[in-house]
DNA sequence: GACAACCCTCGAACACTGTGCGAGTGGATT
DNA sequence: AATCCACTCGCACAGTGTTCGAGGGTTGTC
């Protein structure tokens, strides 16, 4: 409980880039293979500096510590998510279109759903993802707090619907897992909470991948017509 | 990439809790505490294990190991949810006040962010909360599949929602931080992000605490106004 | 050319972590 | 009395992030 300060990469000058030798970029461009590898559990300082041939330490003259990297690929995820041009497509089809996007970006680099929220998203990119989303917002017509409120409800919305879909397909990827049992917990489980059973018995049937996307388009359809509700008239 | 295979503790038959000594539920109550005290890194097999004045290794008889553990506290997290009675109140009141007791259970309970949506939540109080929420939103009108996407919408909402606000209570909570250095970075990236500025500006003004739980009542809002546009006339 | 100032590297060490193994203890059952 | 079993736990292993301080290499200055 000392009294830590707050602190982010962004809130320094990086070091300079001088010399020809290391740079902050490549090491965050190897860490992103990395964790794109390996995962996040794949990334210690130790590994990230043998895929550089470099000793582990020597990051650290390129980043105080483990926590600033992972603001640094954090942010490189944010740069992988594509805003539309509001004034072209109407606000519905932006917001639509750039929900899907930064659901596929994250579907891509599972790792990041470990991140998402748990760090300070003040680097260039993330700013310039919110920074476009308040003007598509401000464009849709809304005013002062408000559009920041409905930033906050639609990306609330696309984190807290993906973050658990990796989990999901991280349990059911390659890996088997044994039905029967899986199938008797069930039916057990059943007999105390029968609302659960249709649910289970339901979604046997179709496939689970798709099953995500429909409940993705059906929760992003509400949300937006939620919000558009709260515009002033 | 070894073929690991799904498991949760909820698949398999506990220990006999027979003897007099320690108990699994003792166990994960001091765990509890302990998350409490000292947050999900002061949480380690040989600080659980001195608590109980126990061998660290000692905790491994009654549970096959950590992700086990966390599994079992993390039920005990939405055991502490109350899903008020459908019939009684009407399903947009249930889900409000539902949405709100989540929210502050998280909120109270910040160690649990790590774990929303990481862990499978197979426990009986998670299945009962499930439950009810799917006889709430059947009660309300939904069929078939829309009943779980609309579970899965509002439980993406209020989790995307308060697991930033966790992060973000965490770095402002008691430590102070260089607002000096802070106003200078904002003002620096307004330059360059001219939407963001405007929003710095007003939430600058208002208390952040009381600017989280007006965001959440909006996106509340919109997010049930959207769902109940979805049922069937 | 000599010397100092820097940028940068990295091996050793510290204090941790989760967990497998196997020996050991005490009480109940046969 | 002997056997079994529930249960405890010390040791050890393979890792983790990070600090420190000693060095090497390049650059700039007198």
């Amino acid at each position: 409980m000392a009294g830590k300060t707050f602190s982010s990469v962004w809130l320094r000058e990086p070091r300079k880039a001088a010399s020809p030798g290391r740079t902050r970029e490549e090491i965050v461009r190897a860490a992103v293979e990395l964790l794109n590898e390996e995962g996040l559990s794949g990334l210690s300082m130790r590994r990230l500096g043998a895929k550089l041939s470099a000793g582990a330490t020597s990051l650290y003259w390129y980043v105080a510590n483990k926590d600033e990297l992972l603001e640094l690929v954090y942010d490189e995820v944010w740069g992988e998510m594509t805003v539309p041009d509001t004034d072209e497509v109407g606000w519905r089809e932006a917001a639509s279109v750039l929900a899907h996007s930064m659901r596929q970006v994250i579907l891509s680099h599972p790792w990041s759903a470990d991140l998402i929220g748990r760090l300070p998203a003040l680097g260039p990119n993330a700013l310039h993802v919110a920074n476009e989303m308040r003007r598509m917002f401000k464009q849709a017509g809304f005013t002062g707090l408000d559009t920041d409120y409905a930033i906050a409800t639609l990306t609330a919305f696309i984190f807290g619907m993906t973050i658990p879909e990796i989990a999901w397909a991280a349990k059911s990827g390659t890996e088997r897992f044994d039905v029967e049992q899986m199938k008797s917990a069930v039916i057990q489980v059943s007999e105390r909470y029968p609302h659960m059973r249709e649910s289970f018995e339901m979604t046997e049937m179709e496939d689970p991948r798709v099953v995500r996307e429909v409940a993705f388009d059906f929760g992003l359809v509400s949300v937006l017509d939620g919000l558009e509700r709260r515009l002033p008239t």
